[in-house]
RNA sequence: GGGGAGGUACCGAAGCGGUCAAACGGGGCAGACUGUAAAUCUGUUGGCUUACGCCUUCACAGGUUCGAAUCCUGUCCUCCCCA
């Protein structure tokens, strides 16, 4: 497949890029590349401590995507060097160091779930501790010589731990430069990454010039705000939808976001055209419902195709708005004629955790029996053989009773 | 190396011998309301128990005391100032 001209690339290249540094290299590396057909090396590197992919980890690997499509040289780096050692990068505090095997597991679950979003048969893997592991302390000394402190506490969090008090680990410091090793080692033309990975990216540009290759361009997408709508997308937020999700679930969560947040998600996690784009624009303030339910149906049917993207929406009308039963609710067996306490059998499906939290929920009116509430935690209730019952705890938990 | 300040539940942060399972805020969960799993309001937020009560928890290990998150000793960890 041909590489498309310079001005059909730059038109898919820039859409959901929050920065590109410096664009004019970007061009002429396009350019070269575009005359001699020869397709450019672009490197995303992804951290394999956490192996669930969600939808503001699409936003990169869907630009990733777009390179392929463009017929470009995709590398995916698993950072396994790196989180053996535990990164503590974007958060505030030391990440804690992960096994070699658990990295190893990560690391295929993570391109298992990616290739939902990467064509696999185009993008390299490749694991970073294969050049790391084998420096030795002289090259990891010599490689740091080529940065000063001055430069590493500029970065953002770096500056802001500092100024708390809060603990900064020297070895903090070489995990930029790891990064910025692996953009020397693969020659990397352009690497890929979120808004908060700027600092990194821009080490490894400066680091292949210390090393004369020619540096790496820097594409940064911008942060896909999660469904509570103020912080970045983030499982330990648990703000996320998860590209592995439920129909339902994805549906659901995805029509939980604040109205604002709307567009900028039909332009970072979907495909809709620019023309489309441009519509839905002025649509999400217009209407926003519906044009949320619209994104809810779109983005679950990337994942899971059109019919169960039909059925997400009717599960939510039903069970949200008319706040009737689902169709397709889990069933549990439960032995007839005798008695059983309602904590006992919301423990037992796993519905709660402990019978304290049972009580509360009871007491607060979340249970109902057959649509009926329940307010009595000591409540019991015997079922005939093939009687059965529907349980609902909470907003979201359902479950039919059946008597055995 | 010297001096000082700290480590409290999911997070931030009060408490400084009993009335502490531990104020308050955030987050979570539930109820009401809603186009919505949004916003808002209300309630709730260690475990066992119908309950009285009991058990585990305030960095870790010991100790003092009728009684400790609170006092003492040691250990580990963090921050600040000086060198």
């Amino acid at each position: 497949m041909p590489i498309p001209t310079v001005e059909k690339q730059l038109k898919v290249i820039k859409r959901g890029t929050v920065e590109i540094v410096p664009m004019d290299e970007l061009v002429e590396k396009l350019k070269k590349s575009y005359q001699n057909q020869k397709p450019l090396r672009i490197k995303l590197g992804c951290d394999p401590t956490r192996p669930d992919l969600h939808l503001g980890h699409s936003v990169i690997l869907r630009k990733m995507r777009q390179f392929q499509d463009l017929g470009h040289h995709t590398i995916l780096i698993i950072g396994d060097f790196t989180a053996m050692i535990g990164d503590p990068s974007g958060a505030n505090k030391t990440r804690p160091a992960l096994s070699r095997q658990e990295v190893v597991e990560n690391g295929k679950s993570y391109f298992e779930q990616a290739s939902k979003i990467l064509d696999p048969d185009k993008t390299e893997i490749v694991y970073n501790s294969e050049w790391l592991s084998p420096m030795s302390f002289e090259d990891v000394i010599r490689l740091a010589s080529h940065y000063t402190v001055a430069r590493m506490i500029e970065r953002d969090d770096f500056t802001k731990r500092y100024q708390n008090n809060d603990t900064i680990s020297l070895h903090e410091f070489l995990y930029p430069l790891a990064q910025g090793q692996d953009s020397v080692h693969l020659k990397s033309d352009i690497e890929l990454g979120g808004i908060d990975q700027k600092f990194n990216l821009l080490v490894g540009r400066h680091l292949q010039k210390e090393f004369d290759q020619s540096p790496q361009v820097c594409l940064m997408t911008p942060l896909l705000i999660g469904t509570d709508g103020n912080q970045k997308m983030s499982k330990s937020y648990d703000n996320y939808i998860g590209i592995d999700e439920t129909p339902e679930d994805m549906y659901g969560k995805t029509l939980s976001i604040p109205d604002n947040l709307i567009y900028p998600y039909f332009e970072l996690v979907t495909d809709v055209d620019e023309e489309a784009l441009r519509l839905l624009k002025e649509k999400a303030t217009s209407d926003p419902r519906n044009t949320k339910h619209e994104l809810a149906w779109t983005i679950t049917n990337m994942y899971h195709g059109v019919e169960k993207a039909d059925q997400a929406r009717s599960h939510f009308e039903k069970t949200v708005v008319k706040k009737d039963v689902p169709d397709d609710i889990p069933e549990f067996a439960i032995v007839s004629g005798e008695h059983h306490r309602i904590l006992d059998i919301m423990k037992s499906v796993n519905f709660v955790a402990s019978n304290g939290e049972g009580r509360r929920l009871v007491t607060q009116g979340g249970v109902t029996l057959n649509g009926e509430k329940i307010t009595d935690p000591q409540h019991e209730f015997a079922l005939d053989s093939g009687k059965e019952v529907i349980l609902k705890v909470g907003k979201r938990k359902f479950g039919r009773l059946i008597a055995k």
